[in-house]
Order: C-alpha cells, then sequence, then structure tokens
DNA sequence: GCCGTTTTCGGCCCGACTGTTTTCAGTCG
C-alpha cells in the first residue's frame, strides 16, 4: 500500500465521519492524517508503530489505523463504517453544494444511497419537501448532478500521466525490445483526459495478453492482436495499439491527433496526391511508400515542419510550419524561478528553509514566499503585522545565502469589492505581491470583472494569481471579462499567472495565448504547499507550451535580477 | 482523535455566502 492508497482510505474515513455527525475535531484529525500521509516523503507502510507515531498528528489510534492499512489494505474500522452507508454515499457527498448533514439526512429520510436515487427524489420534488430545503436548493442538486455527468469520464492531465506511466512500465517489462508510448491527449498535454491510448511497436503479439492481464484491470472490453482495451480501476479506459516499427512514425502523428489536426494534414495529402493513414503515407495511385517510420519525415513530405504535439489542435499550426514559423518552446528546464508558495506560516507543510533547500533541488535559482492574507483564515492567513515578520524571517534566511534566491512576498485576498486585504504600507514593503480571489465567486460578469480591474490597478500588486477561479472538473471559472483584465494587465505592467495546481492550471492554455498576444507578461508558479509540488511545475510548462509561449513571455524564465527589474513594482520605480 | 499537561481532561479556527428562514443551518474554502 502506498501513501496515496492509505490516503485514499483515510479520507474516506473522514468523510463517512461526518456524515455520521461524529465530532469535527475526531474528523479533523482523520482529514489531517490523509493530508500527512499524501505528501509524506517517505513510505508510511515501512514504518513500525513507533515510528508512526514521531509524525506529528499521528497518536495511537491513528497509527493503528495506518497500520492495519499497509498490512490488509485496509483497515476494519473502515469496513465498519461502510456497514452503516453505502460506499456509493460518497458519489453524493462529493456533489458541489451537498454536504454532509445534507447526505444523512437524504439517507434518513429518502433512502437516498446513489447520485441516480438523488436526481430522482429531485425530479420528483420530494427534495423540497424536507427541513431546510426549497426549490432552489432542488435545482442546485439537479445542476450539480448535471456537471458531474458532463465531467464523468475525464481525468486530470497528472492524474493520466500518472496512470499512464504505470501501465506503461508495466508494457516495457512485458516487451523489453519494444518501443511503448502514450499518444492522444496525453501526450498533447490536454488539461484533462479521456481515454488513455498507448502505442507499441516492435513488441511480439503477446504483449496484448500481458495488456489485458494487467493487475489493476476491472474489465477488458476488447482483445485482439492489433488493438486492445481495458477499463482499470480509477476509472481509466486504456487503449493499446501494435504497430510493425516501419509505421510508427505514422502511427504516433495518427494517434497523437487531434482529430481536426488530422484532418487538415491528410487534406493536405490528398492535395498532392497521396494518402496518409496509421501504416503510412503512400501515394495514391501505386500505393508507393513516401513515408512512416519517424513523424518528422510525414511533417516533411507534406513540406511541413515537424509540429510539436502540443499545438496539433488547429489554431494556426499548419500555416505556421509551412512558413518555418513555428514558435521555439519553452520547456521545464528554461524556468529559474518559481514565485508562488505556502510554508507552515499559514497552509503550507513544510518551512522556509526546507522549501528553499526542495527548490534548489529542482533546480531553481529564486522562489517566492507567498502566505495567503487574513481573509482566508481557514489557511491561517496573514494579518500586517505577521506579514511583515514573516517578510523579515524570510529575508534573514535569504542573507545567510542558501543556494537559491528568496523573495518576500503575500498572495493577497483580493475582496469582494475589489480591494484588497492589506493595506497599501504593507504591501509595499514587500519585495513581490500576488492578489487573488479565493472567495464570493458566484458575481455576475460585470461585477467580477470589476473587481478584478480594481485589484490590479493598485500599484503595490505584480501578479494576478490563478485568474479563473476554476477547479477542473469540478468548478467552472467565475464569469469574467478575460479581455478586459488582460488589456489592463498590459497597462498597469502587471503579470498573469499560469498557476501549476493540476486541478487549477489557471490560466487555461487558450487565456494564457491570449496573453502572449497582448504582450502581458506571464509567470508559471506552482502554488506549492509541499515540497514534493515543484515538480509541478511541468504541468504548467505543458498549458505554456499549448499557448505557443517561448522563453521570452515568461518572467520567470529570466536570471534574479532581470526578473526583478521586470516586476511591476521596479517599473514603477523607475518611471 | 491529537496534544499537552497546572499529567488525564479540555482545547482544538472561522467568516462569507446561500437558501432557508424570521434567527439559522449547511456548505465552502
Amino acid at each position: 500500500m502506498d501513501n496515496l492508497a492509505i490516503s485514499r482510505i483515510l479520507q474516506e474515513i473522514a468523510d463517512l465521519l461526518e456524515i455520521k455527525g461524529e465530532n469535527p475535531f475526531k474528523i479533523r484529525a482523520y482529514r489531517n492524517a490523509a493530508d500527512i500521509a499524501g505528501n509524506h516523503p517517505h513510505e508510511l507502510a515501512l514504518l513500525d508503530v513507533s515510528g508512526l507515531r514521531e509524525i506529528p498528528g499521528i497518536g495511537k489510534d491513528l497509527a493503528a489505523r495506518i497500520r492495519d492499512i499497509a498490512e490488509t489494505g485496509d483497515t476494519p474500522y473502515h469496513q465498519e463504517l461502510l456497514a452503516e452507508f453505502p460506499s456509493t454515499i460518497l458519489d453524493v457527498l462529493h456533489l458541489q453544494g451537498v454536504g454532509p448533514k445534507t447526505v444523512a439526512t437524504l439517507y434518513r429520510e429518502l433512502g437516498v444511497k446513489t447520485v441516480d436515487d438523488l436526481e430522482a427524489a429531485a425530479k420528483s420534488g420530494r427534495i423540497r419537501s424536507m427541513k431546510g430545503m426549497g426549490p432552489k436548493k432542488e435545482a442546485l442538486i439537479l445542476k450539480a448532478i448535471e456537471e458531474r455527468k458532463t465531467f464523468a469520464g475525464r481525468h486530470l492531465l497528472a492524474d493520466s500521466c500518472e496512470a499512464a506511466d504505470a501501465v506503461l512500465a508495466y508494457l516495457r517489462a512485458l516487451a523489453p525490445g519494444a518501443v511503448v508510448e502514450a499518444v492522444g491527449s496525453v501526450r498533447r498535454g490536454c488539461e484533462t483526459c479521456g481515454d488513455l491510448d498507448l502505442l507499441a511497436s516492435g513488441a511480439p503479439p503477446s504483449i496484448m495478453d500481458g495488456f489485458v492481464e494487467y493487475p489493476p484491470v476491472e474489465r477488458v472490453l476488447g482483445h485482439g492482436d492489433t488493438k486492445s482495451s481495458i477499463l482499470v480501476r480509477d476509472g481509466f479506459q486504456i487503449d493499446l495499439r501494435l504497430v510493425a516499427p516501419d509505421s510508427r512514425g505514422a502511427a504516433m502523428q495518427y494517434f497523437t491527433g487531434s482529430k481536426a489536426h488530422n484532418i487538415a494534414l491528410r487534406d493536405r495529402a490528398m492535395s498532392r496526391g497521396l494518402k496518409l493513414n496509421e501504416y503510412g503515407l503512400f501515394r495514391s495511385d501505386d500505393d508507393t511508400r513516401i513515408a512512416s517510420e519517424r513523424e518528422e519525415d510525414i511533417y516533411a513530405a507534406l513540406d511541413l515542419d515537424w509540429v510539436p504535439p502540443e499545438l496539433r489542435e488547429m489554431h494556426g499550426e499548419i500555416d505556421a510550419a509551412q512558413t518555418h514559423a513555428l514558435p521555439t518552446l519553452i520547456e521545464r528546464a528554461h524556468l529559474r524561478g518559481d514565485l508562488h508558495m505556502h510554508t507552515t506560516e499559514t497552509d503550507g507543510k513544510q518551512d522556509i528553509r526546507t522549501m528553499a533547500a526542495a527548490a534548489r533541488e529542482a533546480g531553481l535559482e529564486y522562489i517566492a514566499i507567498t502566505e495567503h492574507s487574513q481573509a482566508l483564515a481557514m489557511a491561517n492567513g496573514l494579518d500586517e503585522k505577521r506579514a511583515l515578520a514573516h517578510a523579515a524571517r524570510i529575508r534573514a534566511i535569504d542573507a545567510e545565502g542558501v543556494g537559491v534566491r528568496l523573495l518576500a512576498g503575500i498572495e493577497c485576498d483580493i475582496k469582494p469589492d475589489g480591494s484588497l486585504d492589506l493595506s497599501d504600507e504593507c504591501l509595499a514593503a514587500l519585495d513581490i505581491v500576488i492578489v487573488s480571489v479565493h472567495s464570493a465567486f458566484n458575481m455576475e460578469r460585470q461585477q467580477m470583472t470589476d473587481r478584478i480591474l480594481r485589484a490590479i490597478e493598485n500599484p503595490n500588486v505584480d501578479i494576478l494569481g490563478h485568474p479563473t477561479g476554476r477547479r477542473l472538473l469540478t468548478r467552472q471559472a467565475y464569469p469574467l471579462d478575460m479581455e478586459a483584465v488582460l488589456d489592463s494587465a498590459k497597462h498597469h505592467r502587471i503579470a498573469v499567472e499560469i498557476n501549476c495546481q493540476v486541478e487549477r492550471l489557471d490560466l487555461s492554455d487558450a487565456h494564457a495565448q491570449l496573453a502572449r498576444e497582448r504582450g502581458v507578461p506571464i509567470v508559471i508558479s506552482t502554488d506549492a504547499h509541499a515540497i514534493k509540488e515543484f515538480s509541478r511545475l511541468r504541468w504548467g510548462v505543458a498549458v505554456a507550451r499549448r499557448a505557443w509561449l517561448e522563453p521570452v513571455h515568461v518572467l520567470n524564465t529570466r536570471p534574479f535580477d532581470a526578473f526583478r527589474a521586470a516586476l511591476r513594482r521596479s517599473q514603477r520605480n523607475q518611471s
């Protein structure tokens, strides 16, 4: 049992206790433990009870539960709770706007056990008859169910890559001589992915037999010599295609897509008297093979430069490939800094020094520590006094020389009226200021736009953090006139953030492209709350690449001094 | 359930918002 699996069970226990109406502090202890498990750098399963108890937040009971899970895959306590409530009720709990009290009442009074039960109850008007419920709540529940349906079957890019990497490792071990790779939306770096598409070449047909016996498989949907599909735990459908080595490039191209890009490419082939399929590029009249072994050969034979997968969305890449005008895309190695992270001072998991050391380890040259501000009380946000004291600590550590330069910053809340959560004097005394929306999402578009415009007009602001507030697969972005915001950002020399949290990726690729087109500076930041989250930079880089960004567009590709000089506060001081 | 201890119970974070109410319960972050 890995830490993530332990974390999931502890999380489920917390959810079930909440439905049961247990002591909130007990629930918090389980959630906290789930958090610890999910973020712990070492395998908890390898620790004995006394080792576990040395971890703050893990006491006698939780250590025993974790040992249970490590040894048997579950704990009797979890099973007891599941005997009281069906596990399907957790799906109901995870609907937006439906909390533990509602779930408990629905279960008790209406016998709601599943999302389907809930939908039927809402549609027949039985929800509104319950105490504390009304027609609006009923409509809200139906909307949440509707959203769940549209999101079903899709997965975050990071989860998709993790699932793909696991099955790829398994397949490579089965067929050591073969080339096995992820294609499809994972290869294009899409923010969410449906099925996982894998391509093998140079493998014996027996790889298919091994594939359908992949241990996490739930159901085999198809099993042939060159194509098989399986459904695995966590809801992934995985398709594997097998081609001959000399068709590998053509198959890579074909299965990477997108559909629109492929249609355009086939169209181009046709107009040249050629045909393109997953086996190669052929002359239409006599089927002579023109190219097939390498992707580059396919594009070259069509008088195109090779197009990076992230650009294959029919957003002008064919024209650019024809005129040798494709961008030289940003890569992870170009990033020298990370401008958004939290420490134990608020809701982070590690202290300043630990974060700095991990950043250095991740190859970064500078970081900004940007805690939450006081309005985010739940995250223990900083008031002015604490913000300034924390800044002094950060600067003192920076002065020691810890291998990365440290900037003392803040992630200041934008209040509903667009004012900021900390005074101008306080913000001016810091090295870097991010502003973000964390509350009051349900505003009209104009109101939300005015709110953000007012915030970034404040001369102490350098960066607009996660600008749309979206949470992939769970929460839509708030309505916002992004073009007006970007125009203002350009005017005030504000940078906009690509937040690397896997469920945010905010700005999106499309919005980041808008920012680039307008000449708005962009930063790519992790919003890390733990040291392992520096690895998230790759997801932000994927978004940036899909937005056609080159290093020059991204401020934190610059060396430390040049980066600071590009910040709005430096520009202001000059002008 | 954890922690800390004036060592064996009492404290543990809370404000905004919504939809339901007519003073509040539930959800969210």
